[in-house]
DNA sequence: CGTCAACGAAACGCACTCGTATCGATAGAG
DNA sequence: CTCTATCGATACGAGTGCGTTTCGTTGACG
């Protein structure tokens, strides 16, 4: 028995080629389509290879969402609004230019349902959080913002109006949604002079544009 | 010819109960077992009354959707903080006591493929929005909030870590989030006073308790 | 009370997925 | 170079949805 699990065998590039075909089928198709067959199918697979690999579709979704995650860049450059506004434009690009809206969309509906891909899409959630946890609790830690912050509850309103612009509310996410939204939050987390100085920073004399209509 | 479309004839009982039907098997299905058969045989209707009515699977969907749509009620107290409070709590309360975070999972998965049902999907989330909308627009009309206050960015604001951490964070929807996420997005938009009149009150004071650990 | 449109039930052929089984081909290990 | 585990391909019967058609029933309206 080689135990060793050889990490590129025939079987690892299979295993590969069907979970990136997983992830295909599923922004194309969405879970309707995410079938065994049409899986096997696009990786140019057998049928019998997947099954030996998992043992539900369920499985396989895990694994292949589990591959796929890519966690944002850290930044750290010190300066919080700059950090903040760099990790959620990364974000708004990511909602704009890949198949990751679509991905999401399908899983966040199978999370709906089977317990086990709600476990999945929490944790992978909680991942995707932890750059901005981070950089919140360092502002905290040298004491630009207050000690009492709650820090999940900000990356909440940091990072909930991208998903629902995208998904929800089906707009487009401009260029300047990142800073505007970064500016809003941090305003409210600052009691007494931080906010009546950001408040008159050009940052917020840009958004005089009612042009909204009623 | 009877031209009246009788508004209560044994058609329109048929039509009623398949939209019925077709919001049920949504809700415990998803997508993938959103089919006519399933959609029939849940109604207590036969396949051909169905297709007699609805063209497709998404105009029934649409049809369904639209038919189960019920706006927020309306409130006007004066209060700023008070209205939106309300609103965000009945919104939180359909998110937990509810089988719509399961329709919405759903629909936005299906509104991601379909361009007829992301236009209905967008045009609910609008018309979901409008009470927000209202009394935030009533509050810059009375000077509560500054006059160049972008107010579709403030729904944005308010109304998406209720979605966000139903849907995507799996996290429950605690009592008070309504209130913490009103004051933390108001505090942001009141530069000089009202933000540290705000900062004094009772209100924010409630927000002290950090037993949020981490 | 009779008429008839709309109903429910059932059946149809077609296409597809399921999960399993069998087969020859092949790549990697000894 | 040989052996063998794993591969891709293919076939299978059972199950299901599709979209349509047929047929007997029912309830609203004249």
């Amino acid at each position: 028995m080689t135990e060793t699990r050889a990490p590129v065998g025939r079987g690892m590039r299979a295993r590969r080629r069907v979970l990136r075909a997983a992830l295909d089928v599923l922004a194309d198709d969405g879970m309707p389509g995410f079938t065994i067959e049409s899986v096997a199918r696009r990786a140019g697979a057998s049928k019998a290879t997947v099954y030996r690999h998992w043992a539900s579709p369920s499985a396989l979704l895990v694994d292949a969402m589990d591959a796929e995650f890519r966690p944002l860049a850290d930044v750290d450059t010190g300066d919080l609004r700059a950090d903040l506004v760099a990790l959620l434009s990364l974000f708004a690009a990511s909602l704009t230019g890949s198949p990751f809206p679509q991905l999401m969309a399908a899983f966040t509906d199978a999370a709906e349902r089977d317990p086990a891909l709600g476990e999945m899409h929490a944790e992978l959630t909680r991942r995707r959080r932890e750059p901005l946890l981070r950089v919140l609790t360092a502002a905290v830690a040298r004491d630009e913002l207050p000690r009492g912050t709650d820090a999940d509850l900000v990356v909440d309103l940091l990072a909930a109006p991208f998903f629902y612009r995208r998904l929800i509310a089906h707009q487009d996410i401009p260029e300047d949604l990142a800073g505007r939204v970064v500016d809003h939050v941090l305003a409210g987390l600052r009691p007494g002079e931080a906010v009546v100085v950001r408040a008159k920073t050009p940052t917020l004399g840009a958004r005089r544009s009612d042009r909204q209509g009623n």
